[in-house]
DNA sequence: AATAATGTAACATATAAAGTTACATAAGTA
DNA sequence: TACTTATGTAACTTTATATGTTACATTATT
């Protein structure tokens, strides 16, 4: 599976925002992304949708944050991101009626669910502003 | 990104193996997989070069277990499968030079870092006979 | 020698993230 | 009012990866 790099990349740019006296059009976070204007638009668009950050149309316009860095934790921006799920693991579908089957994935589901679980506790923990000056 | 439910399959075929008084065939375990011999060869010969489970070719062939589920952990078959990283989530390769972004992805890697360390402790202490009694 | 199994390379397909194009809409500004 | 500079969004393309498929060599039993 290709990994999804929009939490990495929406952390980027909410950095900068919080760095920023002016909104930053997506035409200038694209470029610091290497990526395209749309992407901008299209990811940070459901950051906008959660509230964390706003937009102005026409002459300087762009994105800005709607609070300060410190009031925002990784767990509220992942979920704004859609929260498909932490873990890269997936449990098959059940095709036939196998009872061992059935077994297996209850149980995997169940470790699977646990270790999200103890993560996103984690990432509840972690405020963007104290993530950025970790250093370790 | 497509989840990777290798694991999930494995665990099921370890299973029968470990019901199965006689080695099983890729083709028998392909029908309740409900898929290929080949993908079952390719995915368990990664099992095997671990040495969890072995092959006799020729006539009444097969795979069979090298020993009990009770000796098994589920890290040891996560990481006998390659072990490509459990979370599902990934940093942008650092294009330009922006010290912000080698902030973020620096802080981001090692929060997890952090979380997939825990998740594989948990794994650690699974051995696949405690996995089969789970019932929650 | 025939049969039934694995081993493996090479190629095809499916899915999801990311990238691209095109154009509509909105808000400042000359 | 017309122009310019922004965002909003639909539709399509590209890319990466897991999975599926085909073909054929090898090995062991009968």
């Amino acid at each position: 599976m290709r990994k999804d790099s929009r939490l990495s990349r929406v952390l980027h740019v909410l950095a900068h925002l919080g760095a920023s006296e002016n909104p930053m059009t997506s035409s200038q976070l694209a470029r610091m992304l290497c990526t395209n204007p749309v992407v901008v638009r299209r990811t940070m668009g459901l950051l906008r949708d959660s509230g964390y950050v706003q937009t102005v149309q026409g002459r300087h316009g762009g994105w800005s944050l709607t609070r300060p860095l410190s009031d925002m934790t990784l767990l509220e921006i992942h979920k704004a991101l859609g929260d498909t799920g932490l873990i890269g693991l997936s449990v098959t579908s059940e095709h036939g009626n196998c009872f061992i089957e059935k077994s297996v994935n209850l149980a995997l589901t169940s470790v699977f669910n646990e270790a999200e679980t103890l993560i996103l506790a984690r990432f509840g923990e972690i405020s963007l502003d104290k993530l950025l000056q970790r250093r370790d």
